[in-house]
RNA sequence: GGGGGCGUAGCUCAGUAGGUAGAGCAACUGGUUUUUAAUCAGUUGGUCGGGCGUUCGAGUCGCCCCGCCCUCACCA
């Protein structure tokens, strides 16, 4: 290894030498020990910044007894002689150390000299503000406990090496706190979207990851094996089914926030494994559930973002419901200048669009062509309504017209954000569209699930379902370009 | 799979027509008892992603390989 990590471990080993654990049990540590709340600074990742109250101002006349105890890791040292001053970082925030050697005993001052950047210290000291008025802990007690053995990333460039960034995510969060911040959000949108799912009255459910028959998507699963049932097992592309099936059984209103898992390209929108909110709600159908879309992102995004006018990459995005709604054909006709059904016109603008034609489907042209001239234009927030029912094999039959299909799909910023539809719940009907599905090999189904369509048989009420990619949520409401800075350790070729 | 870009010290980056490998931070030694990217003096640190080739000489030019990013294609 290198020269810095041998000197780090000399270091370690004197202090082995007297006798200091550098890997210390534990230390006392609760909310009054958060660098956030020493500075009065909580709350503020949720929401904006709040102003600063410090802790200070309570007690401003005599607030250098106030003892404080505090652990993090020293992110930066200025040493000047017999003092030092140091930054120290824990989950909340960062603050600033003053050692003084005439204020800590002298075996905690032989450990203060064998210290390094990168370290996890606890300490114990009274606050007070050094002349530029920053708030800054004096240290009257030091405790080691844990030692670093590599060195830290620069300190003020941060990491920047998106390998590095993405396989080494621990060093990656410690250098950039927008990082931090991005993880941090991510997990507020996941339970402020969990909050309002559970205020609608819908109970959370975990469905199989591991499943004999992938269904509820089409994509190419990734396959596992179980060895004592001597089976094949496939990580689910969807739960869908299985959602549904707890429909039959009874529970009216279920979703499920969990993995996802598809073996297809990677993009700067695809990690092959991804989150996805499904939700389902009986006697509800898919102008119910485009309200649920619309709320739960608005809930959320108002619960995160100063306004619901945001921006995202170079779009403007505006959140304010109500949100627009177009018919999938009439975007059609707006931006391929031709009618769905017009088949001619429609392979021919394709061959001029370079989209191939040979072997398959009118349908997929068709959609492919959607995808090349109308996705640009979807700046959003839009609901796209309407499918022709050819490419919607789980959705029910338009009710006002039988060559479509009731479902929508939710675009920002050009992204596929969400999909949803009213849920077919005849089996018969069910059982046919399966049966062509499978013909058509090109869609990857593995085999028909019958025992979806028993469940079918045993009435599914009517129902509207629901699908929302977390992931893309999360990067509109962060502002990341970039599935792989909201997965915090996305799939990357092992080396 | 196609096209484009990138890979140099632990980290962030320079490296000029091919001529002995550079800076800042970090680290090490010494000084400094109120600093904010502390500072002053000195020091260490690299198989230039890997391999092969061209050349008297390759970080630099060519070919192959590995990895990453962007993009197109495939794929919802």
């Amino acid at each position: 290894m290198n020269k810095e990590y041998e000197i780090r471990v000399a270091k370690l080993e004197k202090l082995k030498a007297l006798g200091i654990n550098p890997y210390a049990y534990s230390f006392p540590s609760d909310s009054e020990s958060l660098v956030a709340t020493i500075l009065g600074r909580t709350g503020r990742t949720c929401k904006q910044p709040i102003p600063i109250k410090t802790v200070l101002g309570n007690f401003r006349e005599d607030f250098s007894d106030h003892p404080v105890t505090i652990a993090g890791r020293i992110i930066a040292m200025r040493s000047h002689g017999k003092v030092c001053f140091l930054d120290l970082k824990d989950q909340t925030d960062k603050i600033q150390l003053y050692i003084k050697k005439d204020k800590i005993c002298d075996r905690e001052y032989q450990i203060y000299e064998l210290l390094d950047i990168g370290d996890i210290i606890g300490v114990e000291g009274t606050l007070f503000k050094t002349k530029t008025g920053e708030t800054t802990i004096l240290v009257s007690s030091l405790i080691l406990l844990s030692k670093a053995l590599l060195p830290l990333p620069e300190k003020w460039h941060g990491l920047q090496d998106v390998n590095l960034r993405y396989r080494q995510r621990y060093l990656d969060l410690i250098a950039n706190s927008e990082v931090r911040r991005t993880f941090t959000l991510r997990s507020c949108i996941i339970r402020h979207i969990r909050e309002y799912m559970q205020e609608q009255g819908f109970m959370e459910v975990e469905t199989p990851m591991m499943q004999p028959i992938p269904g509820g998507a089409t994509a190419q699963p990734f396959i596992t094996h179980h060895n004592t049932l001597e089976m094949d097992l496939y990580l689910r592309i969807a739960p869908e089914l299985y959602l549904k099936r707890l429909l039959v059984g009874g529970f009216e209103r279920v979703y499920e926030i969990n993995r996802n898992f598809r073996n297809e390209g990677i993009s700067t929108q695809h990690n092959p494994e991804f989150t996805m909110l499904e939700a389902y709600r009986a006697y509800a159908d898919y102008n119910d559930m485009m309200s649920l879309t619309e709320n739960v992102i608005v809930y959320t995004a108002s619960k995160i973002l100063p306004s619901l006018k945001t921006t995202y990459e170079k779009d403007e995005i505006d959140l304010t419901p109500p949100w627009q709604r177009k018919k999938y054909l009439e975007l059609f006709q707006e931006y391929c200048k031709t009618g769905w059904e017009n088949e001619k016109e429609v392979i021919a603008k394709a061959k001029t669009e370079q989209i191939p034609t040979e072997k398959r489907t009118y349908e997929d042209i068709a959609s492919d062509l959607f995808e090349r001239l109308v996705e640009p234009h979807l700046t959003g927030p839009i609901f796209i309504t309407d499918y022709p029912r050819s490419l919607c094999p789980l959705a029910k039959t338009h009710r006002d017209n039988p060559e479509l299909a009731e479902r929508f799909e939710l675009y920002i910023s050009r992204m596929e954000i969400a999909n949803a539809f009213s849920e077919l719940n005849d089996p018969l009907e069910q059982k046919e569209r399966f049966l062509a599905q499978l013909k058509n090999k090109a869609e990857g189904m593995v085999s028909l699930d019958e025992d979806y369509i028993n469940a079918l048989m045993h009435a599914m009420p009517p129902a509207g379902g629901l699908g929302i990619g977390i992931d893309r949520v999360v990067m509109i409401l962060t502002n990341n370009p970039s599935i792989r800075d909201v997965i915090l350790f996305p799939t990357l070729r092992n080396i």
